[in-house]
RNA sequence: GGAGGCGUGGCCGAGUGGUUGAAGGCAGCAUCCUGCUAAGAUGUUGUGGGAGAAAUCCCAUCGGAGGUUCGAAUCCUCCCGCCUCCGCCA
């Protein structure tokens, strides 16, 4: 959540900010409203409730017919009051929900993806003299995706993964967890089912990201769309200690996304699916060094792509694009050869205080004052777009594969499809 | 899924309707005292919100949400969490 006294006391900041983020600004006077309707409200009652407290002392020294219907009468007026404050109350926060985090001064601003500006390309695109294929029809020659039989089977957007395309995973996995860890992330599988409350608290049911998420009714549970939705709540409702901060963690986690919004759009292979598993690092940081900590993310990011030798770049995503809950952004871009551009294979992000406060995570000022942390998030790998990157920058002429030499000890091979 | 128990301030732990925001202990902080990595004495210490320049005052808060009552940590309902036993299960 945005930071309701912030928005009190600097309302035209806010509104700048989110109208960065192609939101109304009206939506801030609208909150502002029901915020001044509702306190006036909830002092009105702790008014009444003074009086009603003094009263019941009174009666409890010596009893009087004359002070008790006195205080039934007070009873009912502050009952009706409650109600007034519970509906005001309601309303007050359904207008902060609709209000987004706020970007930082130094994000660019652009109206969509088309003004993220492109930091910097690494790599070199392959160059085949033959015709490359995609991963779909590379996969399906090679026996390792199978998108037909998982359609039937789920529906679509789910896959099988065979053999070496398993295996792949699995090593992909290791590689990635290891180098992450090895820069002090602690190691968590989290769990992959969430309550409504608490995912609310990561802002991640605010505006349209509800018809995202997968509900369970019976339950009354949330299937996580990413290891970050439980990972933040980790330590929710708790006041870290200075000295434990930064806490890093390296989340791995089956990912769950209905696609809403989004039917016909990449249909073909794996690029889209509603399930899939991705290693996710989360970052418990201290306000004062967030933006040094994003980096470190982007760095690890970056780190983790070039020891698999894909060409990638880095985007900063311009105001427009960025997500919901966050300050700032990086996308890092992973080159695919079949689809003949770039696309999203890591998101990096700094959510400032917006999803502290909504978990209520803390730390102690020098001062001794309680301040929400600022929590990061940024994909570690996410094993299928990899695995979609692998298949088609790392093709050979004969349809086999080369696998990338940091993940060669996990496979035991060296090439996918190669006869032995 | 069935049966039962429990949930109080940083921690331990009293408290079954009326000056209880909460005894007592530990821990923390401050002062005093004592010459020996320690002990003692006294005071002080939760969180959130509101008013005020401040001292201070008011409201809320005893897992969460409701309910009964003039009044609830204490009674009732539902939910969450933990524990024990049975059943089922990777």
């Amino acid at each position: 959540m945005l930071n309701v006294n912030l928005i009190r006391e600097n309302p035209e900041a806010i509104k700048a900010g989110i109208a960065k983020k192609n939101i109304d600004p009206k939506l801030v006077d609208k909150f502002l409203r029901l915020d001044v309707d509702w306190r006036s409200k909830t002092e009105a009652l702790g008014q009444l409730n003074g009086e009603q407290n003094t009263l019941s002392k009174e009666l409890a020294k010596k009893q009087s017919e004359d002070l008790l219907s006195k205080a039934q009468l007070l009873k009912k007026r502050i009952s009706d009051i409650t109600v007034e404050e519970n509906k005001l109350s309601v309303k007050r926060d359904e207008a902060l929900e609709k209000l987004p985090n706020i970007p930082f001064e130094d994000v660019p601003v652009g109206k969509d993806a088309s003004q993220n500006v492109v930091l910097r390309e690494v790599g070199e695109k392959p160059i085949f003299d033959f015709k490359p294929k995609d991963h779909l029809a590379l996969g399906e020659a090679l026996g390792i995706i199978d998108v037909k039989r998982a359609a039937e089977v789920a529906g679509a957007r789910f896959n099988y993964l065979l053999g070496d395309g398993a295996m792949l995973e699995f090593a992909l996995v290791q590689f990635a967890v290891k180098t992450i860890a090895a820069h002090g992330f602690t190691p968590v599988l989290p769990p992959m089912f969430i309550k409504p409350q608490v995912l609310h608290g990561m802002g991640r049911l605010a505006s349209d990201q509800k018809e995202e998420r997968y509900y369970l009714p019976k339950d009354e549970q949330y299937l996580i769309g990413s290891a970050e939705h439980t990972l933040g709540p980790l330590h929710m409702d708790e006041v870290l200690s200075n000295e434990s901060l930064p806490k890093r963690y390296v989340g791995f986690s089956s990912c769950f996304r209905r696609e809403a919004g989004s039917y016909g759009k990449d249909m073909k292979g794996i690029l889209r699916v509603h399930q899939f598993d991705k290693v996710e690092m989360f970052i418990f940081s201290l306000p004062e060094k967030s933006d040094e900590e994003h980096q470190l993310l982007l760095s690890i990011q970056e780190e983790l792509v070039k020891k698999l030798e894909l060409p990638y770049r880095v985007v900063q995503n311009c105001t427009g694009d960025m997500g919901w809950v966050d300050a700032k952004q990086f996308d890092v871009e992973t080159w695919l050869p079949g689809q003949d551009a770039y696309r999203e294979t890591h998101s990096c992000s700094n959510t400032t205080d917006f999803q502290s406060s909504g978990i209520n995570a803390k730390y102690k000022t020098a001062g001794g004052k309680k301040e929400y942390l600022h929590l990061l998030n940024a994909t570690g790998i996410a094993i299928g777009r990899m695995i979609i990157a692998i298949l088609e920058n790392n093709q050979t002429k004969e349809g086999t594969v080369k696998i990338p030499k940091v993940l060669q000890e996990f496979m035991g091979k060296e090439e996918i499809g190669a006869r032995s």
